[in-house]
DNA sequence: TAGAATAAGTCAAAGATGGTCAAATTACAT
DNA sequence: ATGTAATTTGACCATCTTTGACTTATTCTA
């Protein structure tokens, strides 16, 4: 007798079919399965994590959604998820951030103006922060966008 | 689906269309949408901010009405400075950053690539320090961005 | 010119979503 | 049978939208 969470997960599954991504509505699907809203919540969180290739985006308030989106399988996706998961741990420095950006610019996954402007965004100056916390923060951020390049590569080419 | 606020911003912005203003009377704006004309006043205020490159003029009583422009800018650096310099303060909140990045990238300053990459790297997520700081890093951040973004302008444009 | 009519502005409450966290419960493996 | 992991639930939080009562400004008219 299979749980909520397995259906959820399989109606979510089914309902994404073959598109790339699938926006729901948490307090409709809950309804819909007689369960707690966070239960949603839930089921997205152990089964549509970034590590079974998916990624999310919501808003709340009038009209909101929760959009699951997969990460497609790539050879860059999977060079930078390897970076995300093993080779980036809990800190980075700005000097290796600058050589993680060389490689990821040899091999076409960002151009010389994103690489300039990463770096501006998380230069040791930019994160005026104690000395702690830095390459904390770099860390979480660099991975963050490295997440999102993942995802811009399967949706649509924009300007 | 979408929500007024969403339809009433789309009517206005195609209004618009490519003229520099448009006038709009907030009274049958409201009855055409069948909502609270303060609901008008709402999306203004939410979506035709200055940060996302408009003014607002309006007049009461009589033949009232509320004039919606596009700022023009001479060129990129100037406003790029302008932003550095007297705009951004000592901090900035993720949504008003969002708001300039929506500005900057009908200025073809920035495209959304870069405006997601931007996004991610200063994201309330990246910057989770135990400190309330995270406004004013993202303030330093985003400067460094724009002042990185008045460099690169002279250069070649690439995907 | 005073007062009525006509607009727009402000602000806070209510409504509509989604998020977080931890306690309670259930399933599972040893 | 017992301890651990997975699931379910609910209370409380955060954010965005919609509505309406009340305010202020401008014009028109008697």
């Amino acid at each position: 007798m299979a749980n909520i969470s397995e259906s959820i997960e399989r109606f979510i599954l089914s309902t994404m079919g073959d598109n790339d991504s699938v926006d729901i509505s948490r307090n409709s699907l809950a309804e819909y399965f007689s369960c707690a809203p966070s239960q949603i919540n839930y089921v997205l969180d152990t089964r549509f994590t970034f590590d079974r290739g998916f990624v999310k985006e919501s808003r709340r308030g009038g009209s909101g959604f929760i959009k699951i989106s997969k990460i497609k399988h790539s050879d860059s996706n999977q060079m930078l998820s390897s970076l995300v998961i093993d080779s980036i741990g809990e800190e980075l420095s700005f000097k290796r951030m600058t050589q993680i950006l060389d490689k990821l610019i040899s091999d076409f996954i960002v151009n010389k103006n994103e690489k300039e402007i990463i770096e501006a965004a998380l230069s040791e100056d930019s994160l005026s922060m104690p000395f702690t916390i830095k390459d904390k923060v770099r860390a979480k951020a660099f991975k963050n966008i490295l997440l999102k390049l993942m995802i811009n590569d399967t949706g649509e080419k924009d300007v």
